[in-house]
DNA sequence: GCGCATGATTGCCC
DNA sequence: GGGCAATCATGCGC
């Protein structure tokens, strides 16, 4: 279009100045013939610089995309904490999504990728967790003393793995220890520190019926999933490694 | 430089 | 569409 207003245009001054002088049928010809020349060389052009800059910004997005950034001090705890204390169902809703994101400084899908991550990662491997796990455990123990009901939405008591492994097919931490379950003598030693936290901080008959000794699981095929809670939970106190003595395999 | 940790992506399943 | 599992790519400690 401005190719054809820019001919026009020409064309007006190249009539008023035939008033002055003759100009021929083919000086007009070859000057429309050059313009439309630089148009379509500009248009060329343009196209080119339009398609570099283009390429460009993708590259740069595919970069960033693939930049990886450890997460801040500050999102991993509110992540973790929110994950241990959620263990018995670690699903968190679109609104506890933001709300962490808000939290952590983050986006909601980056929150979303984190609590894939972490599933999958603490389900194949809990033993490496279950340090970690005792942390926040312990520490939303001493932190929501008096949080009553342990339902999935109640993330006050502290809690530790407390479903079955895909591979392993046990519960981690079911707190019946050890009877049926090897652990290795470290997650041994962990889970009796935590025992002993969970004592000390005269936590344990309420976090009975917390997510520690969850209802939930994970069942056969690595999926969290409710289990009937086992009557066996409900009288612990006394012996702590008789509770949920029914979670071996 | 290597190995591990971890955030992101992808493909598949339900 | 969300979740899982595998994988990729990068960060980081040694």
């Amino acid at each position: 279009q401005a190719c054809s207003e820019f001919t026009t245009h020409v064309l007006n001054l190249l009539r008023e100045q035939s008033r002055t002088r003759p100009i021929a049928p083919k000086e007009i010809e070859r000057m429309v013939g050059v313009i439309h020349g630089k148009f379509s060389s500009i248009q060329v052009q343009l196209k080119q610089s339009t398609c570099e800059a283009v390429m460009i910004l993708r590259s740069r997005f595919l970069d960033a995309r693939r930049k990886r950034r450890n997460f801040s001090k500050q999102a991993t705890e509110v992540l973790n904490e929110y994950f241990y204390s959620h263990l018995s169902n670690p699903y968190p809703s679109e609104e506890a999504k933001e709300e962490l994101a808000k939290k952590g400084g983050i986006t909601v899908s980056q929150v979303s990728n984190w609590f894939g991550n972490k599933r999958i990662r603490y389900k194949k491997n809990m033993g490496k967790f279950q340090e970690e796990a005792n942390i926040y455990a312990a520490r939303s123990a001493g932190e929501a003393p008096e949080r009553p009901g342990p339902g999935p939405c109640s993330p006050s008591s502290a809690s530790s793995g407390s479903f079955k492994m895909t591979n392993s097919g046990d519960s981690f931490l079911n707190l019946q220890p050890l009877t049926s379950y090897q652990s290795p003598p470290n997650v041994q030693s962990q889970m009796d520190s935590l025992h002993h936290v969970l004592q000390h901080s005269g936590r344990f008959e309420p976090l009975v019926g917390s997510p520690l000794f969850s209802t939930q699981r994970l069942d056969a095929n690595g999926s969290w999933q409710d289990a009937a809670t086992p009557s066996s939970i409900t009288s612990p106190a006394a012996d702590p490694g008789s509770v949920n003595s029914d979670a071996s395999n």
